[in-house]
DNA sequence: AAACTGACACTCG
DNA sequence: GCGAGTGCCAGTT
């Protein structure tokens, strides 16, 4: 996997969807494919979970709020992490399975009137 | 340099 | 309405 150095500047598209990602309201979610398509990038909602899964631990953007259109985190590898995902949703008012399924339409991010 | 895989999404059956 | 298959781009091996 990629390594997130310090000393390599980050792309367009990266930095476009961390720019998306930071926008996401606290007690919000967004979706891979919403995502990519504020960044620009309609047709790479998988570029953007890449994205996301070289971020450092101690990012201060609310990744967890990115999930996919199912409304499930898959956390790959990371389902500790994905635990604690959960947990930080749950702590914005997001009403969250113990196995990562939320309501996604429940919580939909709605940019542009809000 | 080429092929496969991957934090997904959309369309068809 | 649900399940399976295909398509997209970039990174990794």
């Amino acid at each position: 996997m990629k390594r997130i150095e310090p000393d390599a500047p980050p792309t367009d598209f990266r930095a476009a969807v961390l720019a998306v990602v930071a926008r996401i309201p606290k007690g919000r979610l967004a979706s891979y494919g919403q995502v990519a398509l504020l960044a620009g990038f309609p047709q790479r909602p998988r570029q953007v979970g890449m994205v996301l899964s070289g971020l450092p631990e101690g990012t201060a953007l609310p990744w967890h709020r990115v999930v996919n259109t199912r409304g499930y985190v898959p956390s790959r590898g990371r389902w500790w992490g994905a635990m604690e995902q959960i947990g930080r949703l749950r702590d914005e008012g997001i009403e969250v399975d113990d196995q990562g399924n939320l309501d996604l339409e429940a919580h939909r991010w709605r940019p542009r009137g809000r």
